[in-house]
DNA sequence: CAAAAACTAGAACGACTATTCCAAATGATC
DNA sequence: GATCATTTGGAATAGTCGTTCTAGTTTTTG
């Protein structure tokens, strides 16, 4: 909630102290934000402060310089977009209600994001149920990639698929492949393809969260 | 370098510093830190951080509150140990000569660290040669756990390998299951096992970083 | 329209902050 | 013993900082 429920300035001001914390290693001064944002006055700074504060986006310690907290902290996570198998395809990009903390290794999070694998259509690619996929966007990719394939059918929204992409020229068409012997392929003629189908990206790393009972 | 030629007191401002900013998220003003090292005045504290600035472990912001930025960047990741594997095992903790980013999940970092396993030895629970393993130091372990074990023997240091760990109490011995069934279980009395063999941690996570050309 | 909420500016206060200067111990080196 | 770097205390200064106050405008809401 509560970043939906700010004003424009506020978001502004959010997004500065965000940014500033990232870049200088500590939380800006309520006349370096007024400065940022060509707020001339303190007291005004303070005004908007306090109420990101009531929307609980920040917190402050009173009487503190550069006393600002977020609290929100997962800043440097990466959101997860929803769950993908290659089986039944499924639907994502719901908006993500969930983000994994894959560090500093995908620092382009406009172009970032990660998904829950279901079921075992890559197993032989050992990508498990329950894996984090981390995903690039990027519109082409290369043969023997491992793709997110959207499938835009009409008028319904795109269902999203997991699969390794090789194009068979001979044939002018696109194998999508499942890595698991007992699915499989889709293959796609080229027109079609080009139609309905649309590259979202690709897999550059993979993380999985071993269950530790202890 | 820097931090072996700096004072016992310096020593302690440093890690003063450090904890300060990973707890508050900011870093101390001087009258912080003078008064959590009982220094009373606060020329005396910024005369040891101008110290520690031409030891070049700090840098400062001249006349900004706060303005004290760490140097050697927090190592935000986890120490890469060495290398492990189930076939042949190799030795490790020759010192970390590289670091891994997995984020903010694995907050424990005195009791956290990765290995590179290599070799197929557990490519059956999907793990493969080059992925990242995430330990978690504890000497114990339950039946089925992904575990270090290491292997003392009189005058050579420990070798490591990376196996299953199963307890057969009906005949009183320890078996180390590699994930690969062309290679073949160790099988330890429980008495060798208590005077020669020890787990150094189990495996938390697993993170693969997919080589991508484009 | 009227009332409420949100937004803006300016000024001022007291506390906090980094820095500098002076003076004096302590410990090591030669 | 003399010299030097290091370590400590006290005081003072100029500026920064969070906060509060008054007063006005704009926008939203009923």
């Amino acid at each position: 909630m509560s970043l939906e429920q700010a004003s424009e300035i506020q978001r502004r001001m959010y997004d500065f102290i965000v940014n500033y914390m990232k870049s200088e290693g500590m939380p800006p001064t309520n006349r370096e934000i007024g400065r940022e944002l060509n707020i001339a006055s303190t007291g005004h700074v303070d005004y908007h402060l306090t109420m990101l504060e009531k929307k609980g986006l920040i917190s402050r310690q009173a009487k503190k310089s550069r006393g600002i907290k977020l609290t929100k902290q997962t800043q440097d996570g990466i959101p997860v977009m929803g769950k993908i198998a290659a089986g039944e395809p499924l639907d994502i990009f719901e908006g993500a209600t969930e983000s994994v903390d894959v560090g500093q290794n995908f620092t382009d999070t406009e172009n970032t994001y990660a998904l829950v694998v279901r079921g075992r259509s890559m197993i032989e690619d050992h990508i498990c149920d329950g894996d984090y996929v981390v995903i690039k966007k990027q519109a082409t990719c290369r043969d023997g990639d491992i793709v997110v394939a959207v499938h835009m059918q009409e008028g319904v929204s795109g269902s999203a698929t997991l699969k390794r992409f090789f194009q068979e020229k001979d044939h002018d068409r696109v194998r999508l492949q499942p890595a698991n012997s007992e699915l499989d392929p889709i293959m796609i003629p080229k027109t079609i393809w080009d139609r309905e189908w649309q590259i979202q990206g690709k897999v550059v790393a993979i993380f999985r969260q071993c269950i530790t009972a202890a």
